[in-house]
RNA sequence: GCGGGUGUAGUUCAGUGGUAGAACGUCAGCCUUCCAAGCUGAAUGUCGUCGGUUCGACUCCGAUCACCCGCUCCA
């Protein structure tokens, strides 16, 4: 923990972090001058470009050119199509994918000790009097607790006089008189009079639980200007149903066999209950997700291969260092939809807001088959989804295989966009106090948003005019790939200083030698050291910088 | 949802019950041959919003909104 790169994040300040984002445009509060609204962040020029370019590197690594070309487990080429879904659904896609009924997680405040708990996680024990008979016996009431093991067996004195003085209407201050408890039921199944006879975890009276209250994270809208309660839709809350119920059409309108990978960029939207840190956990935010369909028998290998390409793919593009880690999710916190399959992990990054801790970029979930089943089952699609693997099965006469049918199982890669950009930016922030600037953003050059300027040393003699000329070479060759900045005016070191804190990682400067000798100054954003190399070689320089030469 | 904190120019911050300032940034001009240089000048805020107290509120009170921190929560 000695490390220098390993404090960094703790010693960079999420304050100065914002604030420089507002100065240079890189995000803005959404609905700022009417007093912003809660989970909602705009992104400014700079910050529309950058997010640009992620995404876009993104769709080169996975749609265009997968994996950089890195074969598979058994040495074949990753196969990816890319598709783009709506927003909104048939409900019946969130019905089946298990977010209208489990998207929403009812929740219980205690009164007293004001903490919050799932109802679902809320286990409820019956105390029994001693003197009762156990089988028909009536509780006097129920002790809560997050965990059987707390209560049961790590059970102390603290905890047995807080539920004896918490009943001592029903069994007496006595300290001999007895209890015990009856079957654990949760609290969600609770009536609301057995409700009232609660003693909370954190409590020391009954009663103080309040009825599960349903926190809804899916948005609601309508269909339809009519507005009633039967054109209810949802805005997505992730991208990833769109794919699996195109699943089909992908399959019998491509020419993709499995395995293979459906990709997809969106907008998703989720009411947290609580957003928080700044873009971190916004309301509206945008995903890029793969479902990789592979069968059954070789999706674990899948998994593993995804899980480390993608670790090594926030790597590349400027996550280097401690600040990224790869974390294998334990048992008990795995997702419905991964309970089956053989894991999930999470890409995580040492935000200043999260420091020590992490807060995750992507997550690679092993989903089995759960969707596809889901929406196969589900009574109103009607469509079988089953796949025909051509490659597998007996042998025919012939030599050829019969074919085998099965549902494949998926391997998700899912990465927050936002939260990418976000990570990318607190990664790139390089407080430096012997820089005029003070502070530079390092970014890697595949993301910057400025991939380069041309400034004119002074604005005379000739120098704006060749900046011009080599402002229009660069912009005709990267202009695609991000903005190339020029500006003749104030000095220097100014519109240096400009360039660091956008984190532009190359300037070339004309001066009088230019016209004469035929070379520019290129500065390095890094090092802010500078050397002269011909003009004719600017562009391959720049092609080289930027990863393509 | 609870508790704590904050809210004044683009940013960082002063400020006083008598309707606002600094620094930096931004812009313009001059000047400038390599790091926010120099000189001159300019623009910028309904002091988060609404309401109350007051002769008068940026200042006091209340509500509300937003952000930050700690809980809680987070497919």
């Amino acid at each position: 923990m000695a490390d220098a790169t390993d404090q960094q994040p703790q010693t960079k300040s999420m304050d100065d972090i914002m604030s420089l984002c507002k100065r240079r445009g890189f995000i803005y509060q959404a609905s700022e001058i009417y007093g912003g609204v809660n989970g909602f962040w705009d992104y400014g020029p700079l910050g529309a470009q950058l997010k640009k370019n992620l995404r876009d590197v993104w769709w080169q690594d996975i749609v265009m050119n997968p994996c950089q070309g890195k074969p598979g487990p058994k040495g074949e080429p990753i196969s990816m199509v890319p598709v783009d879904t709506c927003i909104i659904q048939n409900p019946k896609v969130w019905e089946a994918s298990g977010h209208v009924g489990g998207f929403n997680d009812p929740m219980v405040d205690c009164t007293e000790s004001k903490k919050r708990y799932r109802a679902d996680h809320l286990l409820c024990f019956p105390v029994i009097r001693d003197d009762e008979t156990y089988d028909n016996a009536t509780p006097i009431g129920y002790v809560a607790s997050l965990s059987r093991e707390q209560l049961l067996e790590q059970e102390n004195k603290k905890v047995w006089k807080r539920i004896r003085k918490a009943f001592a209407d029903s069994i007496g201050s006595n300290e001999h008189a007895g209890y015990s408890y009856g079957d654990e039921r949760l609290y969600s199944e609770l009536q609301p009079e057995e409700r009232a006879a609660v003693l909370g975890p954190d409590a020391s009276e009954r009663g103080t639980l309040t009825e599960p209250r349903q926190f809804n994270l899916m948005f609601k809208t309508y269909l339809g200007a009519t507005a009633t309660e039967d054109d209810i839709a949802y805005l997505r809350p992730e991208t990833a149903q769109g794919i699996f119920i195109n699943f089909k059409n992908v399959v019998d309108t491509t020419r993709v066999s499995v395995p293979f990978g459906i990709a997809q960029t969106g907008k998703a939207f989720r009411n947290e209950v609580t957003p928080r840190n700044f873009t971190f956990r916004s309301r509206e935010f945008e995903q890029m997700e793969i479902e990789f369909f592979c069968h059954p028998e070789e999706a674990n290998d899948w998994y593993v291969f995804w899980r480390d390409w993608r670790m090594q793919w926030w790597q590349e593009i400027g996550l280097a260092g401690e600040n990224l880690i790869l974390r294998e999710h334990d048992k008990d916190e795995l997702a419905h939809y991964a309970k089956e399959g053989a894991g999930t992990s999470d890409i995580e990054y040492r935000f200043p807001f999260t420091a020590p801790g992490f807060g995750e970029l992507e997550g690679i979930a092993h989903r089995s088959n759960y969707d596809l089943s889901a929406h196969q089952n589900h009574p109103e699609s009607n469509t079988k989804l089953e796949y025909l693997d051509t490659t597998r099965g007996e042998l025919a006469k012939n030599g050829q295989p019969k074919g085998e049918r099965y549902l494949p199982d998926v391997i998700e890669p899912s990465a927050g966009l936002d939260r990418g950009v976000l990570a990318i930016l607190c990664e790139a922030y390089t407080p430096d106090p012997e820089r005029p600037s003070k502070v530079f953003m390092r970014f890697h050059p595949r993301v910057a948003p400025i991939k380069a300027a041309v400034f004119p040393l002074v604005n005379k003699d000739g120098m704006p005019e060749k900046a011009a000329e080599l402002h229009q070479m660069l912009v005709k060759r990267f202009g695609h790939l991000g903005k190339i900045e020029t500006d003749p005016k104030q000095s220097i070191g100014k519109r240096y200083a400009r360039m660091d804190e956008a984190g532009c990682p190359f300037c070339f400067t004309i001066d009088g030698d230019t016209l004469t000798d035929g070379t520019v100054t290129v500065r390095d954003r890094d090092t802010a050291e500078q050397k002269r190399i011909p003009f004719d070689d600017v562009v391959e320089f720049v092609a080289t910088g930027l990863g393509l030469g």
